[in-house]
DNA sequence: ATTCGTGCAAATGCTTTGCAGCCGT
DNA sequence: ACGGCTGCAAAGCATTTGCACGAAT
């Protein structure tokens, strides 16, 4: 049995994604970490990556190729927007059933849920094209 | 304006994917198609099924940092599976509000829902592990 | 005849990995 | 001191792209 130790790198990494509300792809994260810690590595990142998603510290986020992640573990609702291509959080109901777990004869145990549609933000600078 | 012509290639890779109830990826596709066509390269496999992507005739589903493609467009849920990795169809509501779309101030278009478990087969073959 | 689509191979881009040295315990 | 963690660089892998040729209209 393998002991986790403390790492600077890793804490600023999940401190970094903690204090953000988009949901950042790697490279973002990678930019913005070093500017606190210049010399970190893509290797490291990339290696805390894997060990916090599978320790259940934040959540890795798939769609349309792009790998995005985010600190907040709780099961909510995303928005993938078509324009800017970010990724919001939703309003999520409480309630586990909000979503209706279709019959199915194995078991259903999550769910990922994505939109895609509009941010606020581009609804707002509306650029018809 | 770019006109489209009709291409031996891009028929039997479409035929190949209606003809399938799984969603494979690219590189399942590729092995399968070239039974027909054992010179198809790489390069057009990718070409085709990002037109086909583009032009709306098939789906491609991403999840875990792994591309599938679907030839059924209908909106519809599916399950991963934790055992065999593989995706599967799931019974779908018709009422488009099955999932309730949240209040939002922008616009939500469309989703996608993907739920994770374990699919009738693995169920079936429950190795405890 | 025009020009789109293909096969091939090289290039790209993201992610992983091997290794020697550093750091946490 | 032990063994996990890091930076670096090389390797890996899926996907894209440039090019000359073949095929559809």
């Amino acid at each position: 049995m393998q002991q986790i130790r403390k790492s600077r790198q890793r804490d600023a990494i999940l401190q970094d994604l903690r204090a953000r509300t988009d949901h950042p792809t790697a490279m973002e994260l990678y930019l913005s970490v070093r500017k606190t810690i210049p010399n970190l590595s893509l290797g490291t990142l990339y290696r805390n990556l894997n060990g916090l998603c599978e320790s259940g510290q934040i959540i890795r986020l798939s769609v349309g190729g792009e790998e995005h992640f985010d600190a907040c573990t709780k099961r909510h609702w995303h928005l993938k927007c078509d324009r800017c291509g970010r990724f919001y959080d939703l309003p999520t109901p409480d309630d586990t059933n909000a979503v209706p777990f279709p019959a199915y004869e194995g078991e259903l145990r999550d769910y990922s849920l994505v939109f895609f549609g509009v941010c606020t933000h581009c609804a707002r600078t509306a650029v018809e094209k």
